[in-house]
DNA sequence: AAAAATAATAACAACGTTGTTATTTTTATG
DNA sequence: CATAAAAATAACAACGTTGTTATTATTTTT
């Protein structure tokens, strides 16, 4: 079988409650006897068991993802970006794909300290007084628990001023406009609002979709638009990419003739055929942000809502640039 | 605190260990007595602690799947089957985003009892009599390990043979050819084989990629090849997608004018713009194999390698049909 | 109706930890 | 150099289960 900390006390001739000392760095425990049974531990190749471990301290140190829409890519990134933020911590990171219902079972199993949800499957979650946090939507918030969220609004704002910086005026925005989907109308809405508080024309061209191809297929329609637009805004990493090879395929430089600047901050941006400038909150900082508010919420254990709303920055790159004479 | 068996023992006059029996159907407990107790469980909303079962029995029921390359797709169909899978089984599933050690240690520490691995990353795991399954390419097997995988080549045999026998003789292939992926590769090769065992010349349009867009982008050139094809088989189900869509903006006749089969046998082939007819192993197939394998693999805990390459099948539906005079 | 056999239940020792209390050893103090 | 104080270690009771053994209640047999 394996070993145990009484196996590690017998060998180095201590108790096995000085053992469990040692090996969680008590203050109680002499420093050279800590170093023998460390060294001991170490040679007999010891793994601490957790279930027992978890019966007495009633910790796991492990929080549940929930991801019950697996085939959507997007969270991809940011999943993985979340199992990476909790590398420095001392929580580790399991998910489960089922419906919320048989997650929130397993889950509860193995008795994790707290859990993520992304904001579509959060309302079939009533879990009170556990440790949660929702990762989405916030419009309709009338939950128990903290919900994280980008500022889209403050995204296309701040897309729009950089273009209109850099002189152009004809800047367009190629997304999904027509949709219930609340995330794409904020993002619609947004660049909306901020061409005109700029006095510009607003333009916007539907995809009818989010995939790759769904921007690559709008093209056509954009170029022989009445009045070109010098900048485009696209509306996703994949509606962007499909209008990237588009253009790239009609010979138009990118960004002499036509800037291009996109929504969704990933690092894939850096890697497309042209290293694209971008806007949104670094999925990076997204992640440390959900992970930080989890923690949080297990180790002050308190209740109530909230919304944070994360600020969105610009990452230059080289799509966009100023607009040519 | 939450509610133990003590509780129970003592709400319904009986030993706690009488509780436990009757807990777990054991036939010692009178079947009056296992009623009370069921029902006192049920309404002091018992759960039992895993943690505290899992001490002493020294079995978890759950099978972590090590899932690194998260951000790949194609694979996501099958992890959500594989999950659908275990619920008819007593095992549940966690998943881990994490590289292999990392995902190894936190399965470990959970004491999963096997795990499932896919190929790309089973060549890090060193894992010696623990119960493992990998699902991948079995060419460089020298693992300790069953592996489960599909007969590629057997798949483009009976899809070249059921276009032959519905009279194609100008069969294409599209898909990734120029490639050290060895999965696309077997795909190609088992193509060129079942056309030279009927004689029929190959022509194979390479997509350069595996995106939809790869699969949409190759039309042209196989619409303008001198020996146009009345028939197609698409490598993957996104490049399909992308050559049906193409075929179809050329206002092309699906499958009068042309014929299109698909690899992949997923369920998403029913709902595509026409029901595509595809070959593969069904996903749940796939997936009752690899959790038959581990569940195998844990309870008859016998060591040894083995590979099992999985029969597929062809899917008819309607984008394939007989060829036109 | 007593003895034997069987069924039902209770008691209790594991499992591998942690944390609290009791004991021993070492160091400081008058 | 005793004695008190402090430091280090040991002992042991949890934690919530399961499975084995001991006890008690019920049936069967003679």
């Amino acid at each position: 079988m394996s070993v145990t900390i009484k196996d590690i006390a017998k060998e180095a001739n201590v108790s096995y409650s000085t053992v469990s000392k040692a090996l969680n760095n008590s203050p109680l425990v002499k420093e050279i006897t800590r170093q023998k049974i460390l060294r001991v531990a170490k040679e007999m190749g010891y793994e601490p068991n957790l279930a027992a471990k978890q019966l007495v301290r009633k910790k796991t140190e492990v929080i549940g993802l929930l991801w019950p829409t697996i085939e959507r890519i997007v969270l991809a990134t940011l999943v993985t970006n979340i199992s990476k933020a909790f590398e420095t911590t001392p929580y580790s990171m399991i998910l489960s794909v089922d419906t919320p219902e048989t997650a929130m079972d397993t889950f509860k199993k193995f008795q994790v300290d707290g859990m993520i949800v992304f904001a579509e499957s959060s309302h079939t979650i009533t879990q009170d007084n556990f440790p949660l946090v929702a990762y989405g939507v916030s419009g309709k918030n009338k939950a128990s628990y903290p919900i994280i969220d980008a500022n889209h609004e403050k995204s296309m704002e701040i897309a729009v001023q950089y273009l209109y910086d850099l002189g152009h005026r004809d800047i367009a925005y190629v997304g999904l406009t027509d949709t219930v989907d609340t995330l794409q109308n904020e993002k619609v809405e947004g660049y909306q609002k901020a061409m005109k508080q700029l006095n510009l024309e607003t333009q916007s061209f539907n995809t009818d979709g989010l995939n790759w191809f769904d921007g690559y297929r709008t093209v056509d329609e954009l170029l022989t638009s009445k009045k070109r637009p010098t900048a485009i805004i696209g509306g996703s990493y994949d509606i962007s990419g499909g209008v990237l090879r588009a253009l790239q395929e009609r010979s138009i430089q990118i960004p002499e003739e036509l800037s291009l600047v996109s929504y969704d901050n990933i690092p894939q941006m850096e890697t497309m055929e042209i290293p694209m400038t971008c806007i949104g909150v670094p999925v990076d900082e997204l992640a440390e942000e959900i992970v930080n508010a989890i923690i949080e919420r297990i180790e002050l254990d308190e209740d109530g809502d909230s919304v944070k709303k994360l600020t969105p920055s610009l990452t230059e790159r080289q799509s966009a640039g100023p607009v040519s004479k």
